[in-house]
DNA sequence: TTGTGTGAATTAGTTCACAGCA
DNA sequence: TGCTGTGAACTAATTCACACAA
């Protein structure tokens, strides 16, 4: 177990594709699919065949030449792997639109993954309850975080603020960070931060949108 | 330029991290730094210097060992690549939070990118303008993305609706897609879209947070 | 010196192609 | 026959390392 998640750990992409398996696997599951062949799931997902096989090796998922795959063994295996069995909690930085949309985004979603409670500097917030999450004003970040033994932070927060908030959520003893804003934060090695940059992906499919409508 | 247009349209990650450096480097600019080393690029950018020297030889930027690279002459470099100098249009489906928050995100960012249009099937949203961005009935949506000649478009609808949507868009002429949904949807050659998981990148944080935790 | 520009080497990620099984 | 499991081949992405210029 511990080699598989070694192994696991050496290969980002295949942890994200992971994921998304999971999700259609899930919508699967809820229409009582039992079983599926690696190139449904692929088609699915938009990946090839062969990806899934091989992403399903790492987990060392066997699936029979006759049926495919088992849905539910596949979403244990899956579970198993990405959770541990452990619960962690999540929490949000700014709770402003972005960080609602992500709440109800996320609300429901993962048994196993549950975002808990929300921060922001507007005092009307504190206390109150949204998707689940309770709010509290962000100077008892550090506080909360340690009572509830927080993990996971995501930081919805404007640019200005933001390696200040990062800072604050790593010497709360935050290890893994969701980060929205435009900022390229520094963190030390034992914290894990992945940015998500809207502008950045907008831009892109901007520029082949144009490359598609050169080609007709 | 054609020529290079074409190599850039084979690495989308330098594309991706081309839109990075551009962000970086307008802050820098409003700091009134007028060059930059690609050292320092690549500590904002959090990659490292020789993949930020890459990036710019494919962009037959030059800078001098002395002084760098010329901010200004970057940015105009970057911007025309992008942009080409034409102005592109893009339009928000599903005016929720996520919507909104999309919309003040990018709001006032790229001048040769603007979202112009939202729509939504709320029909008191009709009329409003939110962020500089006009709303509409959603049954309005081929009329005004034809009129307004918009070529990009962001699905933030429920999951239920998304390919739905997402045909609606593509017969009514989108070369380009930015999808939240969890929906992977079927798209022709002719249209590029660009899937954005939150749940899954949420849980990839989720995993190497365990993991940085363990390491401990 | 110090940093750029870039060929060469390395590493990561994906697909191919086929043996083996139900 | 049709699909899985997987070594081998291939392609993409990144880093190294060093000639050259200010």
């Amino acid at each position: 177990m511990l080699e598989m998640i070694t192994k696991l750990a050496e290969s980002p992409k295949t942890i994200e594709r992971i994921c998304v398996y999971r999700q259609l696997l899930q919508q699967q599951q809820a229409q009582n699919k039992t079983h599926i062949f690696s190139h449904d799931l692929a088609d699915l997902a938009k990946v090839s065949p062969s990806q899934v096989r091989r992403d399903l090796m790492l987990l060392k998922c066997v699936g029979s030449p006759s049926k495919g795959y088992e849905v539910s063994g596949l979403l244990e295996h899956i579970s198993s792997l990405l959770s541990q069995s452990q619960v962690q909690k999540a929490a949000i930085v700014g709770v402003g639109n972005l960080g609602r949309a992500i709440m109800s985004f996320f609300y429901g979603r993962d048994p196993n993954l549950k975002i808990i409670a929300g921060f922001d500097s507007e005092d009307h917030l504190s206390g109150r309850v949204i998707h689940g999450c309770r709010c509290h004003n962000v100077k008892d970040l550090e506080k909360v975080i340690k009572e509830e033994q927080i993990t996971v932070a995501i930081v919805t927060v404007p640019d200005s603020v933001s390696q200040e908030v990062i800072d604050k959520l790593v010497s709360a003893g935050i290890k893994g960070i969701l980060n929205f804003t435009h900022v390229r934060a520094n963190v030390p090695d034992s914290v894990f931060i992945s940015d998500v940059s809207f502008s950045a992906q907008l831009e892109v499919v901007a520029f082949y949108a144009k490359l598609k409508s050169a080609h007709t």
